[in-house]
DNA sequence: CGGCATCCGCCCAGATACTG
DNA sequence: CAGTATCTGGGCGGATGCCG
């Protein structure tokens, strides 16, 4: 039974995270795959063709990058564009819903850039103590 | 090469996200899985012991339980007091470093809860349109 | 250029059993 | 109560090859 707050995922009440059946844990899951946030933030300046955003993004495989844009695309996040040239271009671009998304993501990003000092610090002082 | 933000990691300049060395990839990753965020907002309103956590937190395991908490305790992002009581009594609590993140996350989990219905039905139409 | 299909190794996560 | 230890399989992600 989940005490924080009592009500329940299938219903009449407020949804809530930590419940294994709620929706929004869907949402959690996707925020939690490794290249979501990286590709959706990168977005926000304007669209962007694939292979732009697997040159960009150091790092990511063709596959995942793949995948990726086809799960935020479905999700109504961001948009695909096929332009018939040769060889054919494709565009990628974010969406008013992607953005709000893109808006409360950023933060975090901040956030890994303000403290990752900190935090690699307290990492080291934890393994200096493990092996003392 | 990277465009969006021609700082390099390894340095004198700004830390940028989209370089996979650099370190702020590592807090990313962190953030990124699927309990860190959840634990983490859960221990914003007060200690908890490790069942509770593990009771209140659903479908989670005791195996992803304990190694999502050494995670976190590594990072600096909680503290693991043990009470000499018979059987032991565990209490995990967050830091300041800790709060200013789950401040940080707390809006996502919100996001979520809000907007999952459009996630929703955006996923649907995807759905239909392939499959019509 | 922008993918998809296939194969495959490896790690992650669950289940189970045991301990202080 | 609060974990660790071990085994195991399923899936994730990389590499390669092919196509419109």
């Amino acid at each position: 039974m989940v005490i924080k707050n009592a009500a329940k995922a299938d219903g009449q009440n407020r949804p809530n995270v930590y419940d294994a059946n709620c929706p929004t844990r869907v949402i959690l899951d996707r925020i939690a795959d490794k290249w979501t946030v990286l590709v959706l933030t990168f977005l926000e300046d304007g669209p962007v063709r694939f292979n732009a955003l697997r040159r960009q993004i150091d790092g990511i495989s063709q596959k995942m990058l793949a995948q990726t844009l086809r799960q935020l695309e479905r999700d109504g996040l961001i948009t695909r564009t096929a332009i018939a040239t040769v060889p054919v271009t494709v565009e990628y671009a974010i969406t008013p819903l992607g953005r709000t998304l893109a808006d409360t993501i950023k933060p975090l990003t901040e956030w890994a850039e303000h403290y990752f000092g900190d935090v690699q610090r307290a990492q080291q002082q934890y393994d200096r103590a493990q092996a003392g």
